[in-house]
DNA sequence: ATAAAGTGACTTTTT
DNA sequence: GTCACTTTAT
């Protein structure tokens, strides 16, 4: 069968198990993905399953995305109507289809983590709580955790007073969600939980079709999730999950590995299939890997094999602080590239917190080196971005307060504090949002609450009211663009962003991107498009297109792989993070967190820590993570952290500029291959002079005057610079 | 109503 | 050392 020819027994057993609750336990490396998407092809093509009765279930937009162009390849493109998708994405959907049953609309929106901590901050301040005691975010975090954990305002256990005032603040936030005609991400797991558990038509009608449920990533399900997927397989339980205990670290978002075993026990009949053999790493690699893992209690051991031969130990170098370690990191791809022995777009570094990824971004902009970091926040996160997107969100639904309240007067429209509260409370007193009020008064003289305001204020909220009715009357149904774009007209918001500042610039950029974005969206809804922006991961910016090296964190750098990977910041205290140093559970996590780092290598590790690392803006000594403690030497190239004399060489030491084992022969001299006076031309920057060129750390570096571009240093292997004309 | 200046939390990881 | 929110001065 040509469907299983190049998979392994293991891999072939996974994708024709018969029906049934399968569970499958994937060590990293081991082509789970392949095995998903075969069997997806498997049941459609072999056992003659419709698409539409197939739910593959993924945690990030960019794993659906690959999953279902790989069985679209399997299959010539006969997957119509194949659901797969995002556990939040899916559940969105089903929400909107089924609002009717449910006490909100179908164009509800979706409250980021921003939206949710101001709403939880209004509604402390409505309860005349002290938001000094009690946190926003704090708050916000507490019910979070209980939703993921299945437990609604009035089952919150209440053991001390916090807790009694975390359940007023659950409550009252979640009626204000409903008048916001808001969910939050943890909503849109809990309704369809709710609805499944409650409406027994509900449940039967998707129980029914979903003939088979197949679940990538199972180990950082949490409760809600767990409990919809029972519910979804309770009537032909062929239930197919695949996973792996030890890369489980969304331990905080209420994934909970045990799930694996609790699907044990609950589906005492589930065939258990074990894939072992690793297709990624070199042996080293994965010994190292294991060493690592095994130290953590309460696991099934697993052993990691290759047939990839044992490849190079793994490098480790100290370094004095992280600005050292960005030289060197940045010095050691320049090198590995000037020898041809790897790609820029081969390397990732990786860190454990977003704080490290600044002095890593700086060392590749000091050395004009591109570079790509992981991350959709930096984004997203942007003002002009939420300013926009606010505008977006208000016209799709009116009565998103949280976004009201963000763009009203932005740009400046005269609505100050005093002009919201009274607004805030005539529509509290007429039984409608701020926003019902705003396109009331878009009707001018006819409108009942223009006298309400004082003459300045009813002025600048009908003007606001005029703009936003005019929004919803022309645009409502126009595509995401055209809507943006009158919306950037109509309040200028270029001259608005555009105080002579270089920072301007960026911003504007930003906004150009935001229209790219939602030019791909122009035969699809408005809502869809926000949809999607509210529910896009860090990992699906994840751009393998682009030949540079890519920068991210641990936690996103599941799931992928690189041929080289760095992982920084191996300090205690970083690495594991100091957050786990008193919970024993935590620091396994860590562990794991470390394990699926050093997976993520095809062919090299190179590790690091620094003797001081700059946290709050001071500068502070570390020591080496005890993780390094369990790598065996044999397999670990470099400074060893145990019993050294560590303290003379912090003041002692030479910098370091280059990441070698410490008796490799000495990199072959090299000869400039420029000279000043030439003309050259560069991809990105376009024509210019050569200056002036040296040689430094074993690399030629070029200035070069560019026409346009002006001034820059150049490291010559990686600009590959064309000598033009004479 | 707004700009300027001050305060205090924040850094773990993110759908 | 930065962001976001609050206070103060205009």
């Amino acid at each position: 069968m040509e469907l299983l020819s190049g998979l392994n027994p293991q891999q072939q057993q996974a994708v024709t198990a018969v029906s049934g609750p399968t569970l499958v336990l994937a060590g990293p490396g081991s082509g789970k993905t392949r095995v998903l998407t075969h069997r997806i092809a498997y049941l459609i093509s072999h056992l003659g399953i419709k698409p539409y009765n197939i739910l593959a279930v993924t945690f990030t937009n960019k794993a659906a995305k690959e999953m279902g162009a790989r069985v679209d390849d399997l299959l010539s493109g006969e997957t119509r109507g194949l659901q797969l998708g995002t556990f939040h994405s899916i559940c969105a959907r089903l929400l909107r289809r089924e609002a009717e049953r449910l006490p909100f609309d179908a164009n509800f929106v979706i409250f980021d983590d921003d939206d949710q901590v101001s709403l939880v901050r209004q509604v402390i301040k409505d309860l005349d709580i002290d938001d000094k005691s009690y946190r926003p975010q704090a708050v916000q975090g507490s019910i979070s955790r209980a939703k993921n954990e299945l437990i609604l305002p009035d089952d919150y256990p209440i053991q001390t007073y916090r807790d009694e005032v975390v359940q007023r603040v659950y409550l009252r936030y979640q009626q204000a969600l409903l008048q916001n005609n808001a969910l939050d991400f943890d909503d849109l797991l809990l309704w369809v939980a709710i609805l499944l558990e409650d409406q027994p038509a509900a449940r039967d009608k998707y129980a029914r079709q979903f003939e088979h449920i197949l679940v990538d990533e199972f180990q950082d399900t949490n409760t809600v999730q767990y409990r919809l997927l029972k519910h979804l397989a309770s009537f032909h339980r062929n239930l197919f999950v695949v996973g792996d205990a030890d890369q489980s670290i969304y331990r905080w978002r209420g994934a909970d590995y045990r799930n694996v075993q609790r699907f044990e026990e609950d589906f005492p009949d589930a065939a258990t299939i074990l894939l072992e053999q690793n297709y990624r790493s070199t042996q080293n690699i994965l010994n190292a890997a294991m060493a690592v893992i095994d130290q953590n209690h309460f696991r099934v051991r697993k052993e990691l094999f290759t047939d990839r031969g044992d490849g190079v130990p793994l490098s480790m170098q100290e370094v004095f602080n992280a600005r050292e370690e960005g030289g060197l990191i940045v010095n050691t791809i320049a090198r590995l590239v000037g020898r041809g022995e790897h790609e820029p777009g081969d390397f990732a570094i990786m860190y454990r917190t977003n704080a490290q990824s600044r002095s890593l971004e700086e060392a590749f902009i000091h050395a004009n080196l591109p570079y790509k970091l992981v991350g959709a926040q930096r984004f997203y996160g942007r003002r002009e971005i939420k300013d926009l997107l606010g505008y977006l969100r208000l016209v799709y639904n009116p009565n998103d307060e949280a976004s009201l309240a963000r763009v009203i007067n932005v740009p400046r429209r005269k609505i100050g504090g005093k002009t919201m509260t009274d607004l805030r409370t005539v529509a509290v007193n007429a039984g409608l949002s701020m926003g019902g009020v705003l396109l009331d008064l878009a009707r001018g003289e006819k409108s009942e609450f223009l006298g309400t305001f004082g003459k300045g204020a009813a002025a600048s909220l009908e003007g606001f009211g005029h703009l936003l009715a005019g929004w919803r009357a022309h645009h409502i149904d126009s595509p995401p663009l055209i809507l943006l774009d009158q919306v950037l007209a109509d309040i200028d918001y270029q001259s608005y962003l555009d105080d002579g500042s270089e920072e301007a610039t960026d911003r504007w950029d930003n906004v150009q991107e935001l229209r790219r974005l939602a030019a791909e969206y122009a035969d699809r809804p408005l809502g869809e498009f926000l949809e999607s922006i509210a529910l896009v991961s860090d990992q699906d910016t994840v751009d393998q297109s682009a030949n540079v090296p890519t920068l991210l964190t641990l936690h996103a750098a599941k799931g992928l792989e690189f041929p080289v990977v760095f992982i920084t910041g191996l300090e205690d205290g970083t690495l594991p993070h100091s957050r786990s140093f008193d919970d024993p559970e935590e620091m396994e996590e860590e562990r794991r967190l470390f394990y699926v780092g050093i997976t993520r290598a095809k062919d090299r590790v190179y590790l690091s820590y620094a003797l001081n690392r700059t946290t709050f803006g001071y500068s502070e000594p570390t020591e080496p993570s005890r993780f390094l403690d369990d790598i065996p030497e044999n397999i670990l190239d470099g400074h060893n952290p145990l019993g050294t004399t560590r303290y003379v060489e912090r003041h002692q030491r030479q910098r370091q500029d280059e990441w070698e084992r410490p008796n490799s022969p000495a990199a072959a001299v090299i000869q400039p291959t420029y000279r000043a006076g030439q003309n050259v031309r560069h991809a990105a920057w376009g024509n210019g002079m050569v200056l002036n060129t040296k040689i430094e750390d074993g690399e030629e570096i070029v200035d070069v005057f560019f026409e346009e571009a002006g001034l820059k240093k150049l490291v010559a292997s990686l600009a590959r610079l064309e000598v033009v004309g004479k």
